[in-house]
DNA sequence: TGAACAATTGAGCAAATATTCAAGTGAGGC
DNA sequence: GCCTCACTTGAATATTTGCTCAATTGTTCA
């Protein structure tokens, strides 16, 4: 990420010292920009987006939301994995079927404040 | 996205077609789901996390950013380039200078939620 | 006018990502 | 036990993405 020649991250003496040093006390700790960015990545996928959507409207198998985002069974799959593993959705096996669920209300949250700032 | 073989999209017949049927009814504007995948991928990568929360603390211009980030000035450059397309910041030309400022509140809205949520 | 400098830009490259295809797992029904 | 079915997984591929490096723009100041 930060290989080497840190001497030339700016060229000329930097412009306000005092605002990077102010600004500098405020920030976050690495690892909580890494989780945010995590989070973020996880929902900016376009299909893990409808995904998490749709579940938010109800509960469903992975060949419902396959039929309904006219995507292969193979594909819904493989994001919602990625969206396990961030935490977003929990399942549940009855048979052979795996029923997806959002594991909480967080996602609903955070997608209506974006829409409220990308819809105005 | 969807080349050819949507027969084979779901082997089966569907489980549960009322529930797709709901759903689908309830489902955003293709355009919507477009425009939120836009805004979570820019505020996704790390490095514009960052740039995103200092500029919510300070006007800040690029060798500031760069500075603070130990980053070089290219790749700030690069990165506010992003944000300027997806509408995130505003810059502000001083002489040789650019002072860049976040372009509303709403990110900072987001972020907080975000923080919540991946934080418990 | 020309040197210095803040910032932008484009090419190039390595790493990450989304989907497809084919094979594998494990539960239910005959 | 074997077949079918719902789903998962791994490899392969195409695309996207973030950074570096070098060149360029445009502004200030001598």
């Amino acid at each position: 990420m930060n290989n080497g020649n840190n001497d030339f991250l700016c060229q000329s003496n930097v412009i306000h010292d005092d605002v990077i040093k102010a600004v500098s006390e405020q920030m976050l700790k690495a690892e909580e920009f890494e989780r945010l960015s995590l989070f973020f990545k996880a929902i900016s996928d376009e299909t893990r987006i409808k995904i998490l959507y749709s579940l938010s409207h109800s509960k469903m198998c992975v060949c419902d939301i396959a039929a309904l985002l006219q995507m292969s069974v193979s594909a819904i799959s493989h994001q919602l994995r990625v969206l396990r593993q961030a935490g977003l959705v929990k399942f549940e096996k009855v048979g052979k079927i795996v029923y997806y669920t959002l594991s909480d209300e967080h996602v609903n949250t955070v997608f209506s404040n974006a829409l409220e700032h990308v819809m105005e």
